[in-house]
RNA sequence: GCCGUUGUAGCUCAACUGGUAGAGCAACUGACUUGUAAUCAGUAGGUUGGGGGUUCAAGUCCUCUCGACGGCACCA
C-alpha cells in the first residue's frame, strides 16, 4: 500500500507504507539525508527511523535548524548521563531531568560523591569513547508498569518520580544506547557516533523540580556543536565575556569596590562617582524639561509606616530593621511611602496634576547572600525614582511621555531593548476589579502606541502591574531596568486626594517609574556592555596628559588647567617614565585621549592627541583640543 | 538560604605527600631625560580572611565562622 507525504514546498510523493524519515529524506537526496536529525510528521518532532503510516505532511528537521541543534544537544546529554553512570556505577548515579538550554543542555544527577569541576574531564573522556562506539539510539514504547518495573530495578526513585507524575494516557518512551537507557520523549539523533564537538562547562548544585524544599542535586552543564570552530566560538565568546565582567574591570579601572564590613554594598571610588554624576545629571536635566520636581526622602522612617503602605506584610523578609527610642525603625526598600507623605503634605486641587516627584533615592533590600553579584544584585542601591500623582484621564498620556523618556536615554547608550507587561502576581494588594481595569490601561498604552511587547504573566507588583524595559548589551544579554507600574493601591492606603472641578475630594492614580531602574547596577551593564571603554562623556578621565620627559610637566599642568577651565576631566601622568609606557598604560585604562607634550607641543601651545582606538591623530593646539573634546563631549557621542 | 568551590603582599599568582612563606607587576629610592603599548638597578612590603583544635611542627589536616565565586531558589 501506498500513501502520500506532502513536503513543505507542497510536492506530494508517494511511499510505500511504513517509509522512514530517513527513507524518505534520501530518497531526494544524500545530501539531505546526511544533515537532517530528524523528522516532523503533521507538526510533531520525530526519529529518523519513525515509519510514516499514513498520508502526512512531512518537515525534515536538519542539524543547522534550532530543533535540530536542540535535539543533538539533548542526544549529547544523555551521552554525557551515560558517561556518568560508566564512572561512577548504574545505581550510584540516579538521573533527574537532562534538558536542553539556551546554549547548552544540563543534566540534573543524584550521587553521592560530589562532583567538582576536575571531574569533568573524565567524563568528557568517557563520553568520547561512547561516541566513538557510534551505539545506535533506539525508541522503544514501555507501559507504564514496565517502565515503574526497569526503573525500581535500578532504584531510580527521581525517575519513578517522573513516571508517576506522566497523564494517563501518554505515551511512555525510553530511549537505548548501548547498555544505556532513559526515559525520554526523545526524539533523538540516531546514533551517538553523530556527535561531533562538545564540551562539559560547570557542576553546580540545583532543587530537584526547582523547589527549594526538595533535594538539591548535583547539575552539569555542557554544550555541544555540530562542528568544532562553532564551538570553539562559543567558548571565545565566554571568554570574552569574563574579560567584560563588570567586577574585573570595576577593580582594574578602580571604579568601585567592596569590603567584608558590608557585604553586597558597594563602594564607589571617585571614576564611578564620576560616571554616575554624569548619569545622575544626564536624566536630571531631561526631567527638568519635563516637568518633574526633585525630592529627597529620609532613608529610614518608622514602622507605621510600613505597615500602611503594605511593605511590611508583603515585603518584611527582605527589609532591615532596627530599634531607636524603643521605636521600631526599617530603611526603606522602596521610596513611593515617603513620596506620599510629601503628596499628602499639602493640598492638590485638580489643576496642578500631574505632580511629578523625582528622587534618586538609595534604598536598602536585604537578598539572600547567594543571590548577590557585584553591582548586578547588592544590598543597597540607588534608584532613578519617580512618582506621578495624575488623573484618571491623564494616565495613557503620562505613561506614553514616560515611554518616550526611557527610549531617548537607552538611544543614548546605544542600547536596544525589549518590552514586557507585568500582570497581576499570586501576592497581591487590592481588589480584582481595580487590577483588571490597570492591566487593562496598561495594554491600551502599548497597543495605541504600536509597541511590540510580550506578556509576562504574574510578574507584577505587588500593588500594581508595570511595563518593564529590558535592554539589549553589546553582548546580548538582557537586562530589566526601565520600568512603568500603575498603582491604584497606595493612593487608597494613604488616603491621598486632590480638589476636583466640583470642589469634592478624589483619589489620584499614581505611576512609578524608573528609566536606569538601579543605577549601580545600570553602572555595571555599562560597564560591560562598553567593556570598560566609557564614551568620552562618561569616561572618568577624559584626557590623560602624558608629557614626555619631566622637563615638560610643567607645561602639561598648564595644559591641565585649560582643559579643565573648560570643564574637561584630565589627569597628568607626572610618573619618571618614558612615554611607550605612559601610553601603554593609559590605553589600558581606557582613556579616550591621550595628550602627548614634549618640546614641540610647549613651543606651539598644541598637544599631540591620541584617540583611544584610532591612534595618533597628530598635533592640535588647545582651543581646537577643547572644542573637540567638548563638542564629543556635548553630543554624547559613543566612540 | 541551599549545593559545590575558594580565600597567601595593593594586584595576578607560586609554595610536592605537614618541615623557616616566594615571583611578576604596582609602590618607594636612585640612575637615565625619555616622542606613541612595558628603561635599568636597588628597597620595603605578610599573625597565609578570622576563631578554635590536632601535631614536636599547620598556608597545608580537622572544626566553627566571615567573605567571594559557579549554579539553584529568591528578585515585591
Amino acid at each position: 500500500m501506498e500513501i502520500n507525504v506532502t513536503l513543505p514546498d507542497g510536492t506530494i510523493r508517494r511511499y510505500r507504507q511504513g517509509t522512514t524519515i530517513e527513507q524518505v529524506a534520501e530518497s531526494i537526496s544524500t545530501g539531505l539525508r546526511k544533515n537532517a536529525v530528524a523528522g516532523k510528521i503533521n507538526g510533531k518532532l520525530l526519529d529518523l527511523n519513525h515509519q510514516i503510516e499514513h498520508d502526512s505532511h512531512m518537515e525534515l528537521i536538519m542539524l543547522d535548524s534550532k530543533d535540530g541543534l536542540n535535539l543533538y544537544r539533548h542526544s549529547t546529554a544523555h551521552v554525557m548521563a551515560q558517561a556518568i553512570k560508566r564512572i561512577y556505577g548504574d545505581k550510584a548515579v540516579k538521573l533527574g531531568i537532562g534538558p536542553v538550554i539556551e546554549d547548552g543542555f544540563y543534566y540534573d544527577i543524584d550521587i553521592e560523591q560530589p562532583l567538582s569541576s576536575d571531574d569533568l574531564g573524565a567524563i568528557e573522556q568517557a563520553m568520547a569513547v561512547i561516541i566513538q562506539e557510534n551505539l545506535p539510539i533506539v525508541r522503544r514504547v514501555v507501559s507504564r508498569a514496565e517502565a515503574l518495573n526497569i526503573f525500581e530495578e535500578l532504584e531510580d526513585a527521581l525517575k519513578l518520580e517522573l513516571i508517576r507524575d506522566l497523564p494517563v494516557d501518554a505515551v511512555i518512551t525510553i530511549y537505548d544506547q548501548g547498555e544505556f537507557f532513559d526515559l525520554c520523549r526523545g526524539p533523538h539523533l540516531p546514533s551517538t557516533g553523530r556527535i561531533k564537538a562538545f564540551k562539559l562547562l560547570s557542576v553546580a548544585g540545583a532543587y530537584w523540580r526547582g523547589n527549594s524544599n526538595n533535594k538539591m542535586l548535583q547539575r552539569i552543564y555542557g554544550t555541544s556543536f555540530p562542528k568544532k570552530a562553532q564551538l570553539e566560538e562559543h567558548l571565545h565568546f565566554l571568554e570574552e565575556a569574563k574579560k567584560r565582567d563588570h567586577r574585573k574591570l570595576g577593580k582594574e579601572l578602580e571604579l568601585f569596590m567592596f569590603s567584608e564590613e558590608a557585604p553586597g554594598m558597594p563602594f564607589f571610588l571617585p571614576k564611578a562617582m564620576a560616571i554616575r554624576n554624569e548619569l545622575e545629571n544626564f536624566a536630571r536635566e531631561l526631567q527638568r524639561q519635563r516637568d518633574y520636581d526633585e525630592v529627597r526622602t529620609p532613608l529610614m522612617m518608622n514602622n507605621r509606616i510600613w505597615e500602611q503602605s503594605g511593605h511590611w506584610e508583603h515585603y518584611k523578609d527582605n527589609m532591615y530593621f532596627t530599634n531607636v527610642d524603643e521605636t521600631k525603625f526599617a530603611l526603606k526598600p522602596m521610596n513611593c511611602p515617603g513620596h506620599m507623605l510629601i503628596f499628602k503634605n499639602s493640598l492638590h486641587s485638580y489643576r496642578e496634576l500631574p505632580i511629578r516627584l523625582a528622587e534618586f533615592g538609595q534604598v536598602h533590600r536585604h537578598e539572600f547572600s547567594g543571590a548577590l553579584n557585584g553591582m548586578m544584585r547588592v544590598r543597597t542601591f540607588c534608584q532613578d525614582d519617580a512618582h506621578l500623582f495624575v488623573l484618571p484621564e491623564q494616565i495613557e498620556d503620562e505613561i506614553g511621555r514616560i515611554i518616550e523618556l526611557i527610549g531617548h536615554i537607552y538611544q543614548v547608550f546605544g542600547f536596544e531593548y525589549k518590552i514586557e507587561l507585568s500582570t497581576r502576581p499570586e501576592d497581591s494588594m487590592g481588589s480584582e476589579e481595580l487590577w483588571n481595569q490597570a492591566e487593562q490601561s496598561l495594554q491600551n498604552v502599548l497597543e495605541n502606541r504600536g509597541i511590540e511587547y510580550r506578556v509576562n504573566e504574574g510578574d507584577g507588583a505587588f500593588y500594581g502591574p508595570k511595563i518593564d524595559f529590558h535592554i539589549l548589551d553589546a553582548l546580548k544579554r538582557s537586562w530589566q531596568c526601565g520600568t512603568i507600574q500603575l498603582d491604584f493601591q497606595m493612593p487608597e492606603k494613604f488616603d491621598l486626594t486632590y480638589i476636583g472641578e466640583d470642589n469634592q475630594k478624589h483619589r489620584p492614580v499614581v505611576i512609578h517609574r524608573a528609566v536606569y531602574g538601579s543605577i549601580d547596577r545600570f553602572m555595571g551593564i555599562l560597564t560591560e556592555h562598553f567593556a570598560g571603554a566609557f564614551p568620552l562623556w562618561l569616561a572618568p578621565v577624559q584626557a590623560k596628559l602624558l608629557p614626555v620627559s619631566e622637563h615638560y610637566i610643567d607645561y602639561a599642568y598648564e595644559v591641565k588647567k585649560s582643559l579643565e577651565a573648560a570643564g574637561i576631566r584630565v589627569e597628568v601622568d607626572v610618573r619618571n617614565e618614558k612615554l611607550g609606557y605612559k601610553i601603554r598604560e593609559a590605553q589600558l585604562k581606557k582613556s579616550p585621549y591621550m595628550l602627548v607634550v614634549g618640546e614641540n607641543e610647549k613651543n606651539s601651545a598644541s598637544v599631540s592627541v591620541r584617540k583611544r582606538g584610532e591612534g595618533d591623530l597628530g598635533s592640535k593646539s588647545i582651543v581646537d583640543i577643547i572644542s573637540q573634546i567638548n563638542e564629543e563631549i556635548h553630543d554624547k557621542q559613543l566612540s
